[in-house]
DNA sequence: CCCTTGACGCGTT
DNA sequence: GAACGCGCCAAGG
């Protein structure tokens, strides 16, 4: 536990995130008591391809946009899974992302 | 060892 | 309300 490094501990987080629901890199920070350091999220993301549990595309900047679609395999596979999942996209952007927001912060206190 | 880049966030102009 | 700059930590060159 206390080796647990704040990579894993976005990609728990991440692992936790319900379907039909997106988080932002921010939220993830500041759950993690690093919410000064949110590109370490993006940064741990960036690992995430070693587990394929960690929906990487489920999790998006502060205002919704899909800013790491370009780092999957196909940058239009971001939107497409986001799609399947009932959330909806429009111009690489997350509609209603107010709405569909899942904050660790208040869903997991 | 120093400099640059990076899937971000917030304050200020 | 958009654009710009700074802060944050880590990894690559």
């Amino acid at each position: 536990m206390d080796k647990y490094s704040f990579f894993d501990n976005v990609y728990e987080v991440a692992k936790l995130i319900p379907k039909g629901r997106v988080t932002s890199y921010g939220a993830i920070a500041a759950y993690l008591g690093a919410k000064s350091s949110a590109r370490m999220v993006g940064w741990a993301m960036n690992g995430a391809g070693s587990d394929p549990d960690v929906p990487a595309h489920r999790v998006v900047n502060h205002i919704g946009l899909l800013t790491g679609k370009h780092h999957f395999n196909d940058p239009t596979h971001m939107q497409t899974l986001l799609e399947a999942e009932g959330i909806e996209v429009k111009n690489d952007k997350v509609q209603h992302f107010k709405e569909v927001l899942w904050d660790p912060m208040k869903e997991l206190l």
